[in-house]
RNA sequence: GGCGCGAUAGCUCAGCCGGUUAGAGCGUAUGAUUCAUAAUCAUAAGGUCGGGAGUUCAAGUCUCCCUCGCGCUACCA
């Protein structure tokens, strides 16, 4: 094990609340692992912040009427108040607006750009000519090729959440001013992932880096290390670090052409990390490089499968171009989480709101985290349902930890007015381990032990249900304990081996207000309260109560006086969870509503720019008879056609595979624009364009003289 | 279309470099028990390991093909 410890959770994006899918697949594991380590006595900062950048801030603040300002500072404040109240324990929850952060990401640049590791590229974007400015991907918006929607962005649908490019809109507008816009060039700085290929390959794969073994690849995730070698297979291309925005950290101004200009998120976001790191030693007087430049450092990421390329291949790629830092040791990426049966959904509000949870569940905050890391989608994708919540509160918590804990302190009251019995650890009694066996006292305090370090062998290697599971076997063990020597039972007959019992229960429910501790702080601190026993400490409680353990030594003293036992937990009624899925079930025919309602509105596209007969008359479109068709290899939209224009034949390329079967196009006469320029698409050559025309749903259908019609006759 | 990951008991998931009758938790059934929030404990039933072919003395575990889910990514005049 390193000496110190940073960890970061992936920065969430000060657009919108957190929901249980952020909570199971970054922050919960990362929570775990860093209040682990900190009960083991370790250095470790825990770190993250809101990602408070890029356009679609700007694009929502001008949707609201408001500014990008108040839109981060809103969603900043919603999102710490909620990692608190639902137990995160960050060192320090930052934000990317701080002077600190724009200051420390443009000194990153700064540094890049003077070792030569950007080269400047010029590509078209679009441009909207009526307020002259560039536009970002979520500035377009278009009609969206898969699902017909004509409000997708020019990133992303998000009605049926495909990933777009801005050409993939089929009618482009500009959200600024509803024009349409053009293409024109404009410059960038590209970090030269290609160059950084073959090192990256050879770290991802066998731990080494430099001639240094870094991590051992047998503790990454099979899902982390296929993606990462899927894109190394492709070839890294040149990434561009720079964008043309209006809110985001400028690109350094004594750049040549830096104006306007600002970084992209794949530098401001990780670098966010950093900064954050910055300012925590700031407030606590230490030393940040420490845990960014030592190689003594251990540095993990917990982010989701959406981010495993950027936190694997691009952020190692700019630390490396960098040359001071160090490299992660693992980035331990989840799945995603699902809700009910569906994708969770920011946009369609098909989502538990951790900060609506925490009001309607007040108090019940561990509740929540049980359930999630049960449901932690480790390895694959997993279900959240409200009936499976209800069940695992209900069963594992109420019935088997918060019962057991009753138990032995209410027996403990009516046997010993709350003191703890001494013990004669000489004498025998039946082990809660497994039926039929023998216990004695030291032993069963060596199996604690035992189980203590199985638990933390399972969060070291990420396996959070896994370590969760083992706690729970302890609260089990604890019950049969109960129920093989039945102390109420013998309390008058045995006495001793009655209090050898029920002291060693003590220690078991001491032993578990430890281990639930990175789990379950709430509940470990009011089991402490309970136990009349000093609060955990973060910093090496765990490692003191293994060194007890080992050396079979009580963790609760003989004659220490107890406190009083309350429900730890409580059992969740059906209507509460009624209430629940009733909520979800609103939201559902809410948005139903909002689709049916869309119908009738079809949005017309504007008419486009007047233009003079002249323009017109250049264009020559024809008849044509389509002769055969095929459906392009590799290709999902393409149709290669043959067309009989009369004169001559013309093979075509035409997007139309997804509407029509190329059997049943063949023979059909269509309109051809014939004087267009050839282009390649998928190694053939295009030799004109099929007119097709397109409803409001993105629906395509032939246009053709409705009566047969010689082929090659013009179209005026 | 390409690539990656996944598909194992009713449910949620473990199964490392192939090796005895495939595991756990929850649920279910039966029995025991009553200190405890009708909680607990024991025992049992339940799987042709997504489908098909192959390699091997031996395959959930390796290879190939197919189906489904998820993610990344390409083409879209």
């Amino acid at each position: 094990m390193k000496k110190r410890y940073l960890v970061t959770a992936a920065l969430p994006y000060a657009n919108g609340p957190l929901h249980i899918g952020h909570l199971a697949g970054a922050y919960l594991p990362a929570d775990i692992y860093v209040r682990y380590l900190r009960l083991k006595g370790k250095d470790v900062v825990f770190v993250c912040g809101s990602d408070e950048h890029g356009a679609a801030i700007t694009v929502k603040a001008r949707k609201e009427g408001t500014t990008p300002r108040e839109i981060v500072d809103k969603y900043h404040t919603i999102l710490k108040d909620t990692f608190e109240k639902i137990g995160i324990a960050f060192d320090i929850y930052h934000r990317t607006s701080e002077p600190i952060h724009h200051a420390t990401s443009q000194d990153f640049f700064r540094k890049l750009y003077e070792k030569g590791e950007f080269i400047e590229e010029t590509t078209d974007q679009y441009y909207d000519e009526t307020v002259g400015q560039f536009l970002a991907d979520r500035y377009i918006v278009g009609t969206c090729p898969v699902c017909a929607n004509p409000d997708a962005y020019g990133d992303q649908c998000e009605k049926c959440g495909s990933t777009l490019s801005p050409t993939d809109l089929i009618h482009p507008k500009s959200m600024l001013s509803g024009s349409v816009p053009v293409k024109r060039p404009t410059k960038h700085w590209f970090l030269r992932l290609d160059q950084h290929e073959k090192w990256l390959r050879e770290w991802i794969n066998t731990g080494k880096a430099g001639g240094k073994t870094r991590h051992d690849p047998a503790n990454w995730k099979n899902h982390v290390l296929g993606q990462c070698n899927s894109w190394l297979d492709q070839g890294l291309q040149p990434r561009a670090m720079t964008r043309d925005l209006e809110w985001g950290v400028d690109v350094p101004p004594e750049i040549p052409g830096s104006e306007g200009k600002k970084l992209y998120v794949w530098l401001d976001a990780p670098i966010g990390y950093i900064s954050a790191t910055k300012q925590w030693a700031l407030d606590h007087g230490k030393n940040w490089e420490l845990y960014w430049k030592s190689e003594d450092t251990s540095l993990v990421h917990f982010i989701g499968k959406d981010n495993i390329v950027f936190h694997c291949l691009i952020f190692p790629a700019i630390l490396k171009a960098h040359g001071d830092f160090i490299l992660p040791v693992n980035v331990p990426a989840n799945q995603f989480l699902n809700l009910e049966g569906r994708k969770l959904s920011t946009s369609k509000n098909w989502a538990v709101w951790v900060h609506e949870y925490c009001a309607e569940f007040e108090g019940q905050e561990d509740v929540l985290r049980y359930n999630m890391i049960k449901k932690m989608p480790e390895q694959s994708d997993s279900e959240f349902t409200w009936k499976g919540f209800q069940e695992t509160n209900n069963n594992e918590l109420v019935n088997n930890l918060a019962n057991f804990v009753n138990r032995v302190l209410v027996l403990s009251h009516k046997f010993y007015g709350g003191i703890v019995p001494s013990v004669n650890t000489e004498l025998v009694f039946k082990s809660g381990w497994e039926p039929d066996k023998t216990g004695q006292y030291n032993e069963e305090l060596a199996i604690l032990h035992h189980k203590l370090e199985e638990m933390g062998t399972e969060i070291e290697h990420f396996n959070f249900r896994e370590a969760l599971r083992v706690v729970m076997e302890i609260s089990s063990a604890g019950n049969a304990l109960l129920q093989f020597n039945e102390p109420w039972k013998t309390v008058n007959t045995n006495a001793e081996t009655v209090q050898v019992v029920m002291n060693l229960a003590l220690q078991y429910v001491a032993v578990l207000s430890v281990a639930i501790r990175p789990f379950l702080p709430f509940s470990a601190d009011r089991l402490r309260n309970m136990l009349n026993l000093s609060p955990v400490r973060d910093n090496g409680d765990l490692l003191d109560l293994l060194n007890e353990l080992v050396e079979g030594n009580p963790v609760v003293q003989p004659n220490h006086a107890l406190g009083v036992s309350q429900h730890l937990f409580s059992r969740i009624p059906d209507e509460v969870i009624q209430r629940q899925i009733d909520k979800l079930a609103a939201t559902d025919s809410a948005n139903q509503n909002a689709d049916s309602n869309e119908q009738p509105s079809i949005q017309y596209t504007p008419v486009k720019e007047t233009i003079q007969y002249d323009d017109f008359a250049k264009i020559d479109i024809r008849t044509g008879t389509i002769l055969s068709a095929e459906k392009v290899e590799k290709s999902k939209k393409l149709l290669k056609l043959e067309v009989d224009l009369g004169f001559e034949t013309r093979t075509i390329l035409s997007g139309i595979a997804e509407h029509y079967p190329p059997e049943e196009v063949v023979g059909k006469q269509v309109i051809v624009l014939a004087n267009l320029a050839p282009r390649m698409m998928m190694g053939t050559e295009s030799q004109g364009m099929i007119l097709l025309a397109e409803n409001s749903e993105g629906k395509l259908s032939f246009v053709s003289p409705t009566e047969g019609w010689q082929n090659g006759m013009g179209v005026n």
